[in-house]
DNA sequence: TTGGAATTGTCCATTTCGCGACAATTGTAT
DNA sequence: ATACAATTGTCGCGAAATGGACAATTCCAA
């Protein structure tokens, strides 16, 4: 059930093959690269907590997290999730915020974190990194609509499949696998669905030959299918 | 039930006080100013329609308007609403893609139309213009995902709260009056609930004086209340 | 002033989902 | 090999929203 890509990554080699490293002047790799640092996350973990003060601009260089938030009803929420070769929390670095929700390791990973004065200053020096951004935060706009659109337009079937198509999107999150290592009710979490509807939605879907379901995860067999559910 | 300016703003009123404009150097300026043009638009109308190639960013000088989308199934769902002082249209400019959703006036309004070079051009030219979009972008992401969070974690009425409070974003739409003339049909469309049961939030909300109910729409009395109901 | 269109308030039948429960299955650590 | 934990498959009940229907109200224009 692991990604294809076995050999594992290194903190620079990660840093080097983002796409938002390419544009950068080599002062300015220098100065991410000697500030960047490495942590490892256990499954379940918390890689950043609602409420703090946000120090970092995470990467994810191994493994996979989602991005949650807890309601004091019980009820959990997991808005998306950030497999290897994403970033995030440039939203909340931006507007200088407290941050608004809980990263969680849903797998032992391995994380690239930049201090916010370095993402700060590249900020304010690489036109490059701005235009990253921008095409960055449109991106991750135009999934939030989609989803949002689905949820009022859709059937609960269509639903899943789009949400399940969103966490490979092509832009946000390069080179991924088409196996998915994410328990049923992770994804009921995800979509907002209960566990057991989920359940029913992606035998259907399989059975229509868009995905194959497995013990810990399922596999994309139609990416492009699985979009244009439903509209 | 109209705004309290009554004075009627003009297109160079319009452009000059927006946001993204103050930091523009005078040959900037006169460039947005020479190229961007008016047009008016009956209620109902549309401004512009899902699936065309984007010719233009967007602004609201006057009336009101929503971005929403229709399935074949009949179904309609409104993304956001749009007041004066409104910009919107960057993401599909910046992805240079054809246009997500339509753009229907629910009033009498008057748009400001920058055709897509003009736009480009100031993206590739001003700094500060691309700071704008960056906090444009990162705000209504924001919104975005808060809308999707409320859906995910809170009850019906604290839904129905959350996305009116929504379209009093100070950011997205700065100066904004509390009377919001919007039908509570219209309403629905914009949280995803059905007529009838916004009808009785909207009830609930008024009986515990977050807003007043009126005729052909709502006045907001509590607007920081509307935002934390239910969190 | 009056008629018609839009909007609101409320009813109810039907549909759908969530949630608890529990057995069956699969994976993993000892 | 075996026990244990995690995950999946499936019921059925109760809660809640949808959507149709229709009367009452309000607005607007002739």
């Amino acid at each position: 059930m692991d990604n294809s890509n076995t050999k594992s990554p290194s903190l620079l080699g990660a840093v080097r093959s983002a796409s938002w490293s390419i544009g950068l002047t080599q002062e300015e790799l220098a100065r991410v690269e000697s500030t960047v640092i490495e942590r490892r996350f256990a499954p379940g973990s918390l890689v950043c907590r609602k409420g703090e003060p946000v120090e970092y601009w995470y990467g994810v260089i191994e493994g996979l997290l989602k991005l949650s938030s807890d309601a004091e009803s019980g009820k959990t929420a997991s808005l998306t999730g950030v497999p290897p070769g994403g970033w995030f929390g440039e939203g909340s670095l931006l507007k200088s915020e407290i941050r608004r929700y809980d990263g969680v390791a849903l797998r032992d990973s391995r994380m690239a974190l930049m201090p916010r004065q370095t993402f700060l200053w590249l900020l304010d020096h690489s036109i490059s990194f701005n235009r990253y951004l921008l095409t960055q935060l449109n991106e991750r706009l135009g999934q939030f609509i989609c989803l949002l659109e689905s949820e009022r337009l859709l059937d609960t079937d269509a639903r899943v499949a789009r949400c399940v198509a969103t966490l490979f999107n092509p832009v946000l999150y390069p080179g991924l696998s088409r196996k998915l290592a994410v328990s049923q009710e992770e994804l009921g979490y995800l979509t907002g669905i209960s566990r057991q509807r989920v359940n029913r939605s992606l035998k259907i879907l399989q059975d229509a030959g868009y995905l194959s379901v497995a013990y810990g995860g399922i596999t994309i067999l139609n990416l492009d299918g699985l979009r244009k559910l439903g509209s």
